[in-house]
This record gives structure tokens, C-alpha cells and sequence, in this order.
RNA sequence: UGGGCUAUCGCCAAGCGGUAAGGCACAGGAUUUUGAUUCCUGCAUUCGUUGGUUCGAAUCCAACUAGCCCAGCCA
């Protein structure tokens, strides 16, 4: 897929370092997510991450569900997830796991730290603990549950599992250091009680571990060597290695931190998507224009362009916003010589060749310029009348005009060369029907004279068209506007989904595919917007590229 | 105001003491049966700022500046 690496990203360099140095003799990575929503575009660069470095090293990629808070999560979420990574190409193989499987080796786990004096129970409110914990430039103070013997400690600790604690009445706390300039350091709860059912776990337990309690152990335990995770969790890192240390675990896993990746142009981030859901506002957690995996999904995105857009962005401490115009090129660049294409008009115009047979219908060989030979060529019917893009014809053209105009030789792609010889309009002036003659010596596109014509333009057969919806979707909001106002209102843009009801496809796309409509990805490709829409779909024929790439003069 | 992290072109991003890779975007030009693609060409005398060390600094040191993260019984 890709081509030589030039250089190797930092993560790889602290591999090969521990490598090197026999800290490790394998790699194994994780992508650890907590079953409480759906992916979205970040989550990929953390799946494809962890598995690409498994992959490169010749390790081991483990799938894990991080489900230690039952008050958040959901087995829907597993499943979306589940299909979502698989989409992606990250393959688990066997190694599917739910952090909740090791609750009873966390147990062990703190019973051991109380008894090495280094976890106490507290009776502390939540509010308490704040109070005491202190702030971001205070130290903060001794807990006074900190003193309790360690008898005392495993008897409490015991009843809480046994359910004679309320919820938020008492938890344990890892005994650190109270006075730590790192606030994750100032005796962090490591287990609360929480009376609800767990997915997985049912009605077994009713304490649950904390994350920075349960990762490091999660992580021991399937001998995750390389625990990548975000930049945020940096501050939790010396946590991890001491529950590491204290639990005296023989290859002590490591955690290393990247930036997450953030794309300008569009909602990113979790819940912000979840409001967005939630407010009714897209149709959704795979609405088009959505970037949740099950968005791009829909919107036409290929797992190979998600992860050539991974590999271009890299990877780096430094936070970060792509534009979404590079996620664009990768879809282009993926789709461009390996989809059929097919024609479309947008803007349906018919066009009369007056001298073409009446009742005459010829199919004709259309290329489709893809590295696939089998896929190199279709049959499309052409006959008297046909529609054109409404744009492709102007009564009065400015300079550089190439298409077709009063007077004017185009190319109809793959047919005829026509010569417009005149058009039809409405009261208003609209143009409802162009006339033309046509050179039956140039079937195929090519004039046996030797004449060339500047423009080309696409077309349907006016009687065998089918009638197609496309969808122009334009990301939800843009970076002027902002992602929500202060007040939490969303700024939306308006012009967010265009539906464009009479457009026209060729005969054989409709007949081939199940589609319920289309949508522009930029430059003339289109993509399908299907919920059950198949990986191996064909995409459009130019369509709109010309707004693109070429621009009126101002003054004309 | 405590701690942690980051700072190289509009956007990503290499670089690890020897004189600024690459991609996206953009702008020109050539080819073209999609004004697409392809193909050339251009695009940081400069690496947040200011000093210092050095024959030599984006790379080392110091001080500043800016941005991000941390005070959930969330992950």
C-alpha cells in the first residue's frame, strides 16, 4: 500500500530502543476502548496505530473492551466497535478481551497493595476528597483514614466487595503522597462502589476498579509490552508505573503517549458527536456527515484511504489539526484507478441531435481508465436525445470556454463530436433545449480528419436514464463558525445537505447497485450513500469537477 | 500561581552538532476522450523569542513567550 518509510516515527524509535536494549523480545499493543459510543476518525489512528507497529514488529495486537464503570457502558457500543475496527483492517485474531474478565486478579491485586501498607479504605464524601486532595497549586492534606490498620483495612476492603457499603460511602485509595506537585499522585481512589449491573460481569461484583488502577494491571496481565495511549494520560504515566512496581509484575508494561489528531472542517470528538446525535440534528451515528467511522463509512470513505490518511498525518507529540482536505486527496487517490465509473448529470438538460436516426439506440464501449483491466470497459446506450450537465452549456461564453456554446464542436465523451446549432428557452430564459448536428465519422470520441475539439462533456441517454437522488453534503459546521457556542448552541450550516432529487444516471449503475443516492467527494467523484452499501462500488464520472477547477471570469 | 507536555512553510511532518526531507494545500507550465488523472516547475537564507557555548546550532545551555493537559468515586 504504502511506499518506502523514510523516517520511523518516534514511538518506533523508543521499539527499537527497548528492543535493542532486551527490555522486551516482542511487541504486543492494544487498542483499549471503553464500550460507551461510537468510533470516530481519532480512534482510527489509535487502531491503526497499535496495529501497524504489532504488525511491523511481528507482535501481537489485542482487542480490549476498558469496562470498569458499568455506569456508562453498553453492549451496543461492543458490537458497533467490534465491526468498525474490523472495517478498518485491524484483525485481533483471538485476542478479544474485556478488562471486566480480570476484575477478580484486580481484587487480588489491591488486597495485596493494603497489604503492603500501601492502600487504605476511606470513608471520605466525594466532596471531602476534593477538599482534601487540595488544587493545582495547594498541596493537599492527609486523609485521616490513612492510619487504619492493615487488618482493618483488608476487613473493610472485604465488605465493601460484600456489598455492605453504599454507593459513595467508601472507597480505597492508593497511598502515595499527598503533598505530590502531580495531582494523580495524591493518594488516587483505585476502587469505589457502585451497586449495578455490569454487561459482562452481571450482578457479581458491586465495587469497580479505577482506570488508573486497571490499566496497568490489564495490561500486565495480557503482556501488553507498548501501552500507547493519548497525551492526556502523560500526567498519569508515574501512577502506572507504580502500580506496575508495587504489584511487582516480572516485564512491566510501558506506557507511551501520542497526540491525538484533531481535522478542522468538521465535529470532532466524542461527545460533541454525541450531542450532535442526541439534538436530532444528523440522522445518526453514521450520518454522511459525521466522521465517526460509521459516517465516513456511509459518506464513501475505503478502510485503505482511512489508512493512508493515518500513515500521511504521522505521528508526533505536537498537537495537531489535519485538513480535512488531505482526508480528501486519500479518498481520491484510492478510489481514482480502481472504481468503474460511471455518468451522472446533476443538472439535467436535454439535448437534441437533429440529425441523429429516430428511434435509434446503439450502445457504445465506454473506457474507464482502471489499473484493473476485467473492470476496463462498460456498454452505455446513446441515441437522439440525451441530457447533459446544465452547466455545460452557455448562450453567451466567456474566454476559455470550452464546452458547448451556439456554433461550438465538443466531444460528447466516449460517443460523437456535436456542433451546437441552436437552443430553446423558457418565458424566464432559461434554457430548456439545446439543438446540435453530429459527425457520424467520429463514433468513439475521435474524428478521422484529424480535428480536435477542446471540450469533452459527459451525457445519459434521455429515454434509458434513470432517475438517481444525490446528496451534496458539506461537513456540518466550518472552523469560522465554530464547532457549539458559549452558550452551548450549535452554529449549523445551512447549506450542511443538499438533495438533489432529478439528477440522472446512467442505466447500468442503477440496475447494478442498491443504492438510495449519491454524494460528491470533490473532483468528480462520488461515492454511494447507502446504509448496506458494499466496499466494491462503482463510483461517478466527473460531475461537478468543473465548479472546481474552472473558475468564470469575474466580469463576464 | 503548582506540575506535565509541545513549539520547524497555510496544514501535517522529517531532522538528534556539519549548514532545512517529504506529503497536503496553493501557483505556473506540458500532455490529455473527464478543465480529472499524469507530468514537470515554484513554494522556510530559516526552525516561538532573546542571549550563550562552538570553527560550525533547528539540533547543546540559559532566560523568556505562546499553546495544550491535570483539581471525576469518568476513561
Amino acid at each position: 500500500m504504502s511506499e518506502e518509510k523514510i523516517s520511523r516515527n518516534f514511538i518506533e524509535q523508543e521499539i527499537d530502543k527497548d528492543l535493542a536494549e532486551g527490555k522486551y523480545e516482542t511487541v504486543c499493543t492494544r487498542f483499549p476502548p471503553e464500550p460507551n459510543g461510537y468510533l470516530h476518525i481519532g480512534h482510527a489512528k489509535s487502531i491503526l496505530l497499535n496495529y501497524g507497529l504489532a504488525k511491523e514488529y511481528n507482535g501481537t495486537f489485542h482487542m480490549r473492551f476498558d469496562d470498569t464503570n458499568p455506569t456508562k457502558e453498553k453492549t451496543e457500543f461492543v458490537d458497533s466497535i467490534k465491526a468498525d475496527i474490523q472495517w478498518l483492517g485491524a484483525d485481533w485474531g483471538d485476542h478479544l478481551y474485556f478488562a471486566s474478565d480480570y476484575f477478580d486478579q484486580m481484587y487480588e491485586g489491591a488486597i495485596k497493595l493494603i497489604k503492603k501498607g500501601k492502600a487504605y479504605c476511606s470513608d471520605l464524601s466525594a466532596d471531602q476528597i476534593r477538599e482534601y486532595r487540595g488544587t493545582l497549586t495547594e498541596p493537599g492534606k492527609k486523609d485521616p483514614n490513612s492510619d487504619r490498620s492493615i487488618e482493618e483495612n483488608l476487613q473493610i476492603f472485604e465488605d465493601m466487595k460484600n456489598g455492605k457499603y453504599e454507593d459513595g460511602s467508601m472507597v480505597l485509595r492508593a497511598k502515595i503522597d499527598m503533598t505530590s506537585p502531580n495531582i494523580n499522585m495524591r493518594d488516587p481512589i483505585i476502587y469505589r462502589v457502585a451497586h449495578m449491573h455490569h454487561h459482562n460481569t452481571g450482578d457479581k461484583w458491586c465495587i469497580y476498579p479505577m482506570y488508573d488502577f486497571a490499566h496497568p494491571i490489564e495490561d500486565a496481565i495480557e503482556g501488553i509490552t507498548h501501552s500507547i495511549c493519548t497525551l492526556e494520560f502523560e500526567d498519569h504515566r508515574p501512577l502506572y508505573d507504580w502500580v506496575v512496581r508495587e504489584l511487582e509484575y516480572e516485564v512491566p508494561p510501558r506506557q507511551i503517549e501520542f497526540a491525538k489528531m484533531y481535522l478542522n472542517n468538521v465535529v470532532t470528538g466524542k461527545r460533541y458527536i454525541k450531542k450532535l446525535v442526541e439534538d436530532g440534528i444528523v440522522d445518526g451515528w453514521d450520518d454522511p456527515r459525521l466522521v465517526s467511522i460509521a459516517g465516513l463509512r456511509r459518506r464513501g470513505f475505503t478502510p485503505e484511504s482511512i489508512q493512508k490518511f493515518v500513515e500521511l498525518c504521522g505521528v508526533s507529540k505536537s498537537q495537531s489539526t489535519a485538513e480535512y482536505a488531505m482526508l480528501e486527496y486519500c479518498i481520491r487517490e484510492d478510489l481514482k484507478m480502481k472504481r468503474p465509473r460511471a455518468f451522472a448529470v446533476l443538472h439535467p438538460v436535454k439535448l437534441v441531435i437533429d440529425n441523429y436516426p429516430e428511434n435509434q439506440v446503439e450502445m457504445l464501449e465506454v473506457q474507464n481508465n482502471l489499473e484493473n483491466e476485467s473492470l476496463g470497459k462498460r456498454e452505455v446506450p446513446f441515441s437522439r436525445e440525451l441530457y447533459i450537465e446544465a452547466e455545460d452549456f452557455m448562450i453567451d461564453p466567456p474566454k476559455k470556454y470550452f464546452r458547448l456554446f451556439p456554433g461550438n464542436e465538443v466531444r460528447l465523451m466516449n460517443a460523437y463530436f456535436v456542433k451546437c446549432t441552436g437552443y430553446e428557452t423558457d418565458v424566464d430564459g432559461n434554457v430548456t433545449e439545446i439543438h446540435c448536428t453530429y459527425d457520424p465519422k467520429s463514433r468513439g470520441g475521435n474524428s478521422p480528419d484529424g480535428r480536435k475539439v477542446k471540450g469533452t462533456i459527459h451525457w445519459v441517454e434521455a429515454t434509458t436514464a434513470k432517475k438517481a437522488e444525490v446528496r451534496l453534503y458539506e461537513n456540518i459546521v466550518n472552523e469560522e463558525l465554530g464547532v457549539y457556542n458559549e452558550d452551548g448552541s450549535l452554529n449549523l450550516n445551512p447549506n450542511s445537505l443538499t438533495i438533489v432529487k432529478d439528477a440522472l444516471v446512467e442505466p447500468s449503475l442503477m440496475d447494478a447497485t442498491p443504492y438510495e443516492s449519491f454524494q460528491f467527494v470533490r473532483n468528480g467523484f462520488f461515492t454511494t450513500d447507502s446504509k448496506d452499501s458494499k466496499p466494491n462500488e462503482p463510483v461517478f464520472n466527473r460531475i461537478v469537477s468543473l465548479k472546481s477547477s474552472f473558475k468564470l471570469p469575474v466580469n463576464k
